[in-house]
DNA sequence: TTACAATATGTCACTTCTGACATATACTGG
DNA sequence: CCAGTATATGTCAGAAGTGACATATTGTAA
């Protein structure tokens, strides 16, 4: 099994605490799909707390909409860079960036 | 002045507060510099406290020195993608993370 | 239902990042 | 000074990420 469908997997897949044993991610593996998830999931909140599209977000940080929508489904071809990068774009601090990826 | 001009010369340049202003980045580009940064120096850090060579810290995160010096040293070719995938190999914890970026 | 807006998913050319290598520079004991 | 080790810097082919587009699916109001 790839990376790639692991990560996807991780995603579609139960939430629960088994998931990493199951997809035998190591636990360094799996913090970083968690920071990754726990990013997208801000990333919708604050888009939608701002009541902005897909489409008008995208517009703002020179992307696409279709972009946006894998960002906030945490497709694992984006990056932590881009989602950092929309955040900070979106009014997110430092501060809150920090918050967001300790939790889990 | 291009990007990677910039970011090469954040860090090398003056640490004090008119560093974006005088390289006109807007707050999110800073944020993210220095977000990236602070990363670089926890991950030096980690790997001195450990007693590691660059070197030895490549091969155990299947990388090589140059990158390593790299990512020590800021340099704008390296993701923070890397760097966390990096700092977890230390073993890093996603809290220690979220409290390295939110510092500055 | 229908029509429209929003979101999701697949693909791809182009860009950026990456490991590896060579080589240069710094550091440290002899 | 020199030799040996560690770190820094430049380059590049291959890998991974990106915006854009097409298209599918979902949501929602009439």
């Amino acid at each position: 099994m790839d990376k790639r469908k692991k990560e996807r997997l991780a995603k579609k897949g139960w939430k629960t605490g088994s998931v990493a044993e199951f997809l035998n991610l190591s636990a360094e593996e799996s913090a970083y799909v968690e920071m990754k998830l726990a990013l997208s999931e801000k990333l919708r909140e604050r888009r939608r707390r701002k009541k902005l599209t897909q489409a008008e977000l995208a517009r703002a940080i020179e992307s696409s909409q279709s972009r946006v929508a894998k960002m906030e489904a945490g497709d694992p071809t984006v990056s932590i860079d881009l989602l950092v990068k929309s955040l900070l774009a979106l009014g997110v601090s430092k501060k809150e960036l920090g918050r967001t990826i300790c939790q889990g």
